[in-house]
DNA sequence: TGTACATCAGTGAACGCGCGTTCACTGATGTAC
DNA sequence: TGTACATCAGTGAACGCGCGTTCACTGATGTAC
């Protein structure tokens, strides 16, 4: 029904006025993603705010979804190095509940990256609401669930199963949707909706079942 | 910036033929919904499904964003309906515990009424995504959870404050979060997710003290 | 070090199309008498 | 019970506009010699 959209970029910039052009895309896509949404966005506005012609940016995009695609990558990167570093400052000594106590802090920092750049609340909004866009959102969540899951499993001394796996899922999705929710509601507090997210994680986590130690 | 966007519908219809126009009308953006997607929707082709022609459209709605807005309200009020009858369900003996145990009930009804009509997914994605229809989204959330809000703060006789509120809050977003992730992601179990969802909900509110009963 | 030239980067102009919106109009409905 | 007629509902045609996309072209860059 819904037709395959063309996500690759096409040219690669080479020269140095190339790679200028095709970041002017980029921030000029953000940009205009906060001004007039998701649903207005066009080739033309984006080349119009970037400073240069509509065929320039045919040159490295073929279309708005893979401006938006190329966009959604770069957050999600973030996003994952964000998970990445949390997981390196943290897990020490084989001990599941320190990296529990930290939790907090990563809703943090995602939230921080988050808004970092210009547009990036509406982009991950777009990512979950246009269908072309979908999977890089769903592919960046999957793949941390997954890691959480190893790590789970690995200190609980426990097998990686499903159940295991959907609680990991379950896990990276509420933590997403806080942080989504501390930003896009000004009637919340957003340090008490992160704090609160991060005991419920935390509480979620409490009870799972590790193998009892032999001594 | 983003210029204000008018969502009231105009004229209400009064006679027979004039209701089936209407019913005609969200029907066929539900269905567009899904085909084409928020960005691609628009009264054109709402009217040409709907079997009438556009100026018909105009007559009850100003525009495309009126249209998913009366959608996204009818949707909106089924679930905080839905909310309303668990209460009255499961709500007895003023025991916090027993509402607790029947959150996955609660979790499997909402996304029972999501994919009921078509587009249900579609059109809360769309309701995240465009900015002028946010709000209805937003009140219905805030809605949740006051509600939820007082009625812990009625069985665990403590006060309603920003906390629990915020509390509640994160426990609404987080239960609409689990059941988006169910229905949108392909490669997870449903059932396991709404499962370990609710246990989630569960743990986070296990650990709410209570006002310590005297003796 | 200088420059010829192949390649890369960006432009101006044009196209057909679907969009939102409005108009004066015809036809349908339902009710007052 | 029948019908005149006020009101409601929907149409056909038209508009200007921004959209996506392509073309033949000019200009900029950088490197081989």
């Amino acid at each position: 029904m819904r037709r395959h959209v063309e996500l690759l970029e096409k040219n690669q910039p080479r020269q140095e006025r190339a790679k200028r052009t095709y970041e002017a895309i980029l921030a000029a896509a953000s940009e205009l993603l906060v001004e007039v949404g998701v649903e207005r966005i066009s080739t033309n506005l984006v080349a119009e705010r970037a400073g240069i012609t509509v065929p320039a940016l045919y040159r490295y995009f073929p279309n708005k979804y893979a401006v938006l695609n190329a966009l959604g990558a770069a957050l999600m990167d973030r996003q994952n190095e964000v998970f990445a570093k949390w997981f390196k400052a943290h897990l020490v000594d084989n001990d599941l509940q320190r990296l529990l106590d930290n939790i907090e802090a990563l809703l943090q920092a995602t939230l921080a990256v988050t808004i970092e750049r210009p547009g990036g609340l509406e982009l991950v909004q777009a990512l979950r609401a246009v269908a072309p866009l979908q999977e890089v959102r769903l592919q960046s969540h999957r793949l941390m669930a997954q890691q959480f899951a190893e790590i789970a499993a690995n200190l609980l001394d426990i097998e990686l199963d499903e159940a295991l796996l959907s609680r990991a899922r379950v896990s990276v999705d509420a933590g997403y949707a806080i942080v989504e929710l501390a930003l896009e509601d000004d009637a919340v507090s957003a340090e008490h909706i992160l704090r609160e997210g991060s005991r419920m994680i935390q509480a979620y986590w409490a009870g799972t079942p590790a193998r009892p130690t032999v001594s």
